[in-house]
RNA sequence: GGGCGCUUAGCUCAGCUGGAAGAGCGUCGCCCUUACAAGGCGAAGGUCGGGGGUUCGAGUCCCUCAGCGCCCA
């Protein structure tokens, strides 16, 4: 045994994380079964985010998991990921590099972005597509490594040997395989229909990446006139829509428009005849109760033009400006094409906010205008990352039809094992208020391409209706590089030849799948039959409709079951007012800084005491607690495996006594585990260690240094090794640092390898109350002493115990460890119903 | 508008199936006690968000209101 003369936090991080590396401690055991085995689909986290300590946290609750399974017996897949696939990564390479993707350049393979000299503000340069996807590799490449480094630091048991990146060529070619199984299932298809996009990103998004923001806009009461010679007025807040109006639409039971249904109105300015429809969906309450049906203004207006079967007129052009229509033409009669086609002209090439000035401009000059615009508070829809409102632009776009498997979704979604089980209802409502199929196509540049390749028919344009499809036996393959079975190079792009698919998979495309990807789905049969369906899914809440969602999804549809069993939802890290983090405010924490100030140990233990579910603060004085528990059970191990004896047979009550305590606890720690309540786990452990140290360790000290003879002393030293035995693995998932460091001193391999403590580790036959009651005591005489502002190890002349004689029979025991460590004369039990304890000190004087 | 969660000491939070209000930090006081002074021991501090109800008994169960946060529309 080699106690250290000075026991230190200091570069414990360092020397175990090359140990556990070195000996291949969390390694994981592929021959196991898949019952022996407890497989985590760990979250890979955004490279290209900002390292943040809400990150820290959450996946130190995994971690805390995997190390309390692999305590337990388990052999523990824990594989890591970083994702780096998507348009985060696009936008960070963008302003770092100052280059943006044009897929019109030919590579230049020579290309060097250090060898350009350029000023800042310089515009940026256009690369081409493989340009830029090799930069997009290149800097995510560095930012992997800071990440591998905060988590190696933090000290998860992850086995790194097991590392993917959702772009690698694993990720891809099981990405794209999948692909290929949704369409061979029939449940990916392409068509041109309306989609959201974000004008800015020029690209279409799915319903999971849009969020509603509250905006101030204007209702504008706009007249049409109908053939009576009366007018109807309509309140929209998106007038530049009006040429694209085909329709107005009331409510079928609104009376006011019953007479009018079926009713032809002019627009404004244009001299657009359209039809007045009636539709559930109209709203009686907004505005006048009748609304311009425009194609499109949003997602209700996609609704009415499907199911009302309205024509077609679209203004709106995907870089978000009012394009060029020539009125008078099939799709765009006007009663008077020349005037309307005068406006449009007025209109084109303005952006949707210019042309909505400019139409109001123009309806008031034209009468068409009824009193002022009034403002209006009301939620518009973005994509999450941009800065523009979405459009509704009909594109050519590949769907997964996930609306028609809601019922089965909501299914799986009560199968799955929610950690807490409120979040459930997360996953619930977003299930059942899908409303849209998920569009899985991106027009960006770093992402997984699809598979895909389209003939070229004799006038050299593409037929979408029976797209080429990759073999599975050649993925991963970009269609722009790859050709197709049957073609060859030079036919690319012309007539009578193929083109690739230019588009890229959502990223969650990909993400859904990191049970497949990371268990080598279809790569590795054997390994993934011991895997899957996995047991842990661990993440954050605001990720649940998309990353969990889609997960849950792609095993319903490719394999029939959830892709795990429990899924342990962390909350969010708060600044420390209880802020969201966020780089705009200022007060996001670089994590690599605080393990400086504090220890990876103290930041884990910070984490460990925050719940799943809940929202933890930002908070260094808990980092500080923790960092003094790390010391305490540093000095405490110090001090007990410093006493030795010739036996350690515990054989004193008192000690079988804080033994059966231990036993208690042990018990309560591992049903919190089980339950997922890590935060609990950590607190009863921590209330006992803190009694142990403040009491215990007082009350045996004497007995322990041999005042009492050998036998006396090898009880207390054997209880004292047994107790710090259990106690160093119930802390190991919390302070994997400094627990394995005092493991290191006196047991063979790592505590991390070590199983988990049961109360059958400690001997029974002790009476906890025994311990309860000796502590009280002792707690009184220090309570006694400090009041008097005197030493600790000022005597004690009697202390007068008042209790019942059953309680009083459980004090005896423990008396001789009392007077010595209170500096006691005398204990004088006496028997009452009224318990109190009396202490008289001996100041030298009277 | 619908749903979920939260509201307990100055701060951060525990309080399970209802049975005499808890911890840590902070504050204050004391103590160099041979494991630990970047320590240790102890003290003070609370109408458990408001109001109703069930019960012998409610922080805990039910109803209601309010505030905060989040999810969804």
């Amino acid at each position: 045994m080699e106690v250290p003369e000075k026991p230190s936090l200091d570069g414990l991080e360092a020397k175990w994380g090359e140990w556990w590396e070195t000996a291949g401690t969390y390694r994981f055991d592929r021959s196991k079964t898949r019952g022996e085995i407890f497989a985590i689909d760990t979250p890979p986290p955004t490279v290209s985010g900002t390292l943040h300590v809400g990150s820290v946290c959450s996946y130190t609750h995994t971690d805390l998991v995997a190390r309390y399974q692999r305590m337990r017996g388990k052999e523990v897949f824990y594989p890591i990921g970083w994702d780096d696939n998507g348009l985060a990564t696009e936008r960070r390479v963008q302003n770092y590099f100052g280059v943006r993707c044009d897929p019109s350049v030919p590579y230049d393979p020579g290309f060097d972005i250090g060898a350009l000299e350029r000023p800042d503000d310089a515009a940026p340069i256009a690369v081409s597509r493989r340009n830029f996807i090799e930069l997009c590799g290149r800097l995510t490449s560095e930012d992997e490594k800071a990440f591998e480094s905060l988590f190696r630091t933090l000290g998860l048991s992850v086995d790194w040997t097991h590392i993917y990146t959702t772009i690698g060529e694993l990720s891809r070619r099981v990405s794209q395989r999948g692909f290929l199984r949704l369409v061979a299932k029939g449940v990916a298809y392409t068509t041109d229909a309306p989609t959201m996009w974000d004008v800015d990103f020029n690209t279409a998004v799915a319903q999971a990446e849009i969020e509603d923001r509250e905006q101030d806009g204007l209702y504008h009461r706009i007249a049409f006139d109908r053939e009576d010679g009366e007018t109807v007025e309509v309140e929209t807040s998106r007038p530049e829509l009006l040429p694209a109006c085909v329709a107005l639409v009331a409510h079928p039971s609104d009376e006011r428009y019953a007479s009018l249904t079926g009713a032809t109105v002019t627009t404004p300015l244009f001299n657009v005849p359209v039809p007045i429809v009636a539709h559930e969906l109209a709203e009686p309450d907004k505005g006048t109760g009748i609304a311009m049906i425009c194609t499109f203004g949003d997602l209700t207006d996609v609704t009415w033009w499907r199911e009302l079967h309205l024509p077609l007129r679209v203004v709106i052009e995907k870089d978000g400006t009012i394009g060029s229509r020539a009125f008078g033409t099939p799709g765009w009669e006007s009663r008077d094409p020349t005037s309307a086609d005068a406006v449009m002209k007025e209109l084109e090439g303005l952006t949707v906010k210019k042309a909505r000035t400019k139409i109001v401009e123009m309806l008031r000059d034209a009468g068409g205008l009824v009193g002022e615009p009034v403002p209006v508070r009301h939620a518009v829809k973005f994509y999450e990352n941009g800065s523009r409102p979405l459009e509704v632009v009909t594109s050519r776009q590949w769907f997964v039809p996930i609306l028609r498997f809601r019922d089965q979704l909501l299914r799986r979604g009560e199968e799955l094992s929610w950690h807490p089980p409120h979040m459930g209802a997360r996953y619930r409502s977003w299930v059942e208020n899908l409303n849209q199929d998920w569009c899985i196509s991106r027009q960006r540049f770093f992402g997984v391409p699809f598979p895909v390749w389209y003939r070229l028919d004799d006038d050299g344009r593409p037929t979408f209706d029976d797209p080429i499809y990759a073999d599975e036996s050649t993925l991963p393959i970009d269609p722009q590089e790859a050709v197709p079975p049957g073609y060859t190079a030079d036919q690319r792009g012309v007539p009578g030849g193929f083109v690739g698919d230019p588009d890229v998979m959502d990223t969650w495309a990909t993400s859904s799948l990191t049970p497949q990807i990371a268990a080598r789905w279809e790569e590795d049969p054997d390994l993934f039959g011991r895997l899957f369906p996995m047991d842990l899914r661990p993440q954050a809440h605001d990720i649940i409709r998309t990353w969990l969602f889609y997960t849950v999804f792609r095993s319903e549809i490719e394999h029939g079951s959830l892709p795990w069993t429990n899924a342990a939802i962390s909350g969010f890290v708060l600044d420390p007012d209880r802020k969201k983090m966020s780089k705009s405010k200022g007060n996001v924490v670089v994590p690599t800084e605080v393990f400086e100030r504090h220890s990876a140990d103290a930041v884990r233990y910070w984490a460990g005491r925050a719940r799943l579910g809940i929202d933890a603060a930002f908070d260094e004085k808990q980092m500080k607690d923790g960092r003094r528990l790390a010391i305490k059970v540093l000095n405490a191990s110090k001090f007990a495996l410093g006493m030795e004896a010739a036996g350690t047979l515990v054989s004193d009550p008192l000690d079988l006594a804080m033994l059966a305590a231990l036993r208690r606890v042990v018990d309560a720690a591992t049903e919190a585990f089980d339950a997922y309540e890590h935060a609990k786990a950590l607190e009863v452990t921590e209330r006992f260690f803190w009694g142990f140290t403040d009491d215990y360790l007082e009350l045996v000290k004497q007995r322990a240094y041999g005042v009492r003879g050998a036998e006396a002393a090898g009880s207390a030293v054997g209880a004292l090794r047994a107790a710090l035995d259990a106690l160093l693995r119930a802390f190991a998932p919390f302070l994997p640092y400094a627990t394995e460091e005092v493991w290191s001193w006196w047991r063979e391999g790592s505590v991390h390898g070590s199983p988990w403590p049961v109360p059958g580790d400690l001997p029974e036959g002790g009476d906890p109350e025994v311990y309860g009651i000796a502590a009280d005591i002792l707690t009184a005489v220090r309570r006694t002493k400090a009041l008097a502002k005197l030493s600790l190890r000022t005597p004690v002349r009697r202390v007068v115990v008042r209790d019942t004689r059953e309680r009083l029979a459980k004090l005896a025991p423990a008396e001789a460890d009392l007077r010595e460590a209170g500096n006691i004369e005398k204990i004088e039990p006496v028997e009452s119903d009224e318990a109190s304890i009396e202490v008289e000190l001996d100041t030298g004087g009277s």
